[in-house]
RNA sequence: GCCUCGGUAGCUCAGUCUGGUAGAGCAACGGCCUUGUAAGCCGUAGGUCGCGGGAUCAAGGCCCGCCCGAGGCUCCA
């Protein structure tokens, strides 16, 4: 940072033209003062807050020196030939505004980005007329990162909990008696006084590396996850099963960019009230951000779309593949948590409060059906409601219907100011077996963004109005989805129980295991007739032990392994060895693939990512 | 991001304390076995001991830095 310090018997100056886009607001009025040091000031490549706080500092000793407490600070560029980026300088010249303020100093500040005339008398002592450099620190700009002023608010945002009961009965949380619930009590504990008891390592990374699902990726960057066939294929059903419902309820799927402009007005003003930090990217001179949710795509989208209250509410979804955030290193595990990660994103914008509150309730009944659909049922996960005192206060009947279409006691966090740009969301978490907790759907009403991005509908007069913006990831992320299914069939195997994923999603849904070679024609005709019907069979053609082989179906979890000999050529009835009930029953094939068609019926579907025979398949791990 | 622990064959791990020739099981590959519902037998090959630097006659082992993972702290819109 350059200053060009002058001690001045007045100066006079008048805003005449904007010269860059990124302007500040101004009158192009005449302003005069007298008896000042004026600070022309340039911010350079590189200068950050600690640079206004230090300049800020030098400045204040020396006005003590002349005995003056008066300041203009002018942004002035033709100082220095390595400037900043107008937003970063805009952000450090304001900075330096409230720094000196608080020191005490009356301080003026011309606007940023203007051509602007100025007269300026100077005092001729000798102080009068000084120039300064002020660098960053080494260390300070090491430690220096964006983080979003949400973030920082985050840190200080006091929260009140309760347990909001189904017949709308709120009990402060030390007051309730889990001895019921659970899992509830686990969740609590851990969104309010972080407690975790566990000293393992989360059941599902060693499950997603040996069912060949997902692995780390140490090529990238950690939460960057690596998908192997089988993985990507179970994941593949997930997003074609959450878009469906999406647009089976009304939805529009639509595509957006995956980074976005650091500059852009909007954009800069959302990124402080989001609490994600990103991954930046530099393009040429660009600096750009990876998007960690699809609202900065739909929202310009829509920024400049036509509609009215007759379109509305109106639902624009995506499926982000990917969001990126870059969480504390220490938080990222497994799938629980990533960096890069899919996530389904559906904006609804309503006219009203009213209609906004008839949207949220169909959307929370829709995330219920989404996860169960997905095989996860209203055991599995906790409700947490979050909003403001305010909001609660006027939608006392609305906030307890939730509660009541859960049918359980669900988990209340109230905040006495608006913290964050909603002022209610709600969502689902999932508790793992180191009793950690993990959002998947969730949904919020949005009151600022339309202004932000300057989202318009027209209503019925005929006047252009801002919408109210609903949030909702169904789902919550993809590989969260797989997490969950993981941790919960680990779950189930402690209670004795052989895990399984749901048929639908299992890679092989029937292994064929042949006595020998001899029948591996017949065998061959078996599986076309099962695969003909959109099911995924393969065959363990291998020279290995009968017993190897069914050990091996059964370590990768296969929900039907036949066996295929002799006797069942000439007895046409096969013994289905089911997993789910662990026993072996004799079926005709007609009655096996009945079976499974029903199980998997209105479910999407894919065929096997990998060869047939067993023989020749890959291993990708162990 | 901080503290603690860990990284040795494709996988799981021993060897590190006390420096002195790189180990096992599984998997892979070759062969035998042609099998009746959760591990058949024999053999072969497979290693920059996470990466970089240092002290030492000598380092997988000791010291320093970094990368990756786990637990805890913090955080989780």
């Amino acid at each position: 940072m350059r200053i060009l310090q002058l001690h001045s018997n007045f100066i006079e100056y008048k805003p005449i033209q904007k010269e860059i886009s990124a302007a500040e607001e101004a009158e192009k009025k005449a302003v005069r003062l007298e008896e000042i040091v004026v600070l022309f000031t340039a911010v350079e490549e590189g200068d950050n807050i600690g640079v206004a706080e230090k300049a800020v500092e030098e400045i204040s000793t020396f006005l003590k020196k002349l005995k003056v407490n008066r300041i203009l600070i002018y942004p002035y560029a033709h100082l220095s030939s390595k400037l900043a980026k107008p937003s970063e300088a805009i952000k450090i010249v304001k900075a330096m505004e409230s720094f000196a303020k608080v020191k005490g100093i009356e301080t003026f500040r011309a606007p940023f980005g203007w051509n602007k005339q100025f007269t300026i008398s100077i005092k001729g002592h000798p102080l009068a007329e000084q120039s300064r450099t002020i660098l960053p620190s080494e260390i300070k700009e090491k430690k220096e990162e964006k983080i979003s002023e949400a973030v920082k608010a985050e840190e200080k945002l006091e929260s009140f909990w309760y347990i909001l009961q189904p017949d709308g009965k709120m009990v402060p949380v030390d007051d309730f008696d889990f001895a019921e619930h659970e899992n509830l009590e686990k969740f609590a504990r851990y969104e309010i006084s972080k407690v975790r008891a566990s000293q393992q390592m989360p059941p599902h990374v060693p499950l997603m590396k040996r069912l060949e699902i997902a692995d780390y990726e140490s090529g990238s960057d950690p939460g960057n996850i690596r998908w192997y066939p089988k993985g990507r294929l179970i994941k593949s059903l997930l997003e074609q099963l959450v878009t469906a419902k999406m647009i089976e309820y009304g939805a529009m799927e639509v595509e957006t960019p995956v980074m976005y402009d650091f500059q852009h007005p909007s954009l800069a003003d959302y990124l402080n009230r989001f609490p994600a930090r990103q991954y930046l990217l530099k393009s040429e001179d660009k600096e750009l951000f990876l998007r960690f949710a699809a609202c900065f795509g739909q929202f310009l989208m829509v920024h400049d779309t036509q509609f009215s209250y007759k379109h509305m509410p109106l639902r624009v979804y995506e499926l982000t593949r990917y969001s990126f955030r870059r969480e504390k290193s220490g938080e990222v595990v497994g799938l629980r948590r990533l960096r890069a990660f899919t996530m389904p994103d559906c904006h609804a914008f309503c006219t009203d409060l009213e209609q906004a509150k008839n949207e949220f309730i169909t959307r929370f009944k829709l995330c219920i059906n989404v996860l169960k659909e997905i095989g996860l049922d209203r055991e599995d996960y906790e409700v947490a409601i979050r909003f403001t005192k305010d909001f609660y206060e006027q939608n006392k009947d609305f906030v307890t219907s939730l509660a009541e279409i859960f049918g359980r006691p669900v988990l209340v966090e109230m905040w006495v100011e608006k913290f964050f740009y909603f002022i209610l969301k709600w969502d689902f978490n999932f508790v793992d077996n180191q009793d950690k907790a993990a959002a998947l759907s969730t949904d919020q009403i949005d009151v600022e963004n339309a202004k932000r991005y300057d989202i318009t509908y027209v209503d019925e007069k005929g006047e252009k109005r801002y919408p109210l913006i609903l949030h909702c990831s169904p789902s919550g992320a993809i590989e969260r989805d797989v997490y969950a299914l993981l941790e919960k069939a680990y779950k189930e195997q402690q209670k004795g129980k052989s895990p399984m994923l749901p048929l639908w999603l299992s890679p092989t849904q029937v292994r064929i295991v042949p006595m020998s070679d001899k029948y591996l024609a017949e065998v061959e005709k078996i599986a076309e007739a099962i695969g003909s019907e959109n099911i995924r069979v393969d065959i363990d053609d291998r020279t290995l032990t009968l017993q190897k082989r069914i050990r091996e179906a059964e370590m990768e979890w296969i929900p039907y392994i036949i066996v295929v000999g002799q006797k069942e050529l000439e007895s046409n009835r096969l013994p289905v060895r089911k997993r789910k009930s662990g026993k072996i029953q004799k079926m005709t094939l007609e009655d096996l693939i009945g079976e499974i068609r029903k199980i998997v019926e209105g479910k999407p579907f894919k065929p096997l990512p990998i060869p047939k025979h067993l023989s020749q398949r890959p291993q990708f791990y162990g």
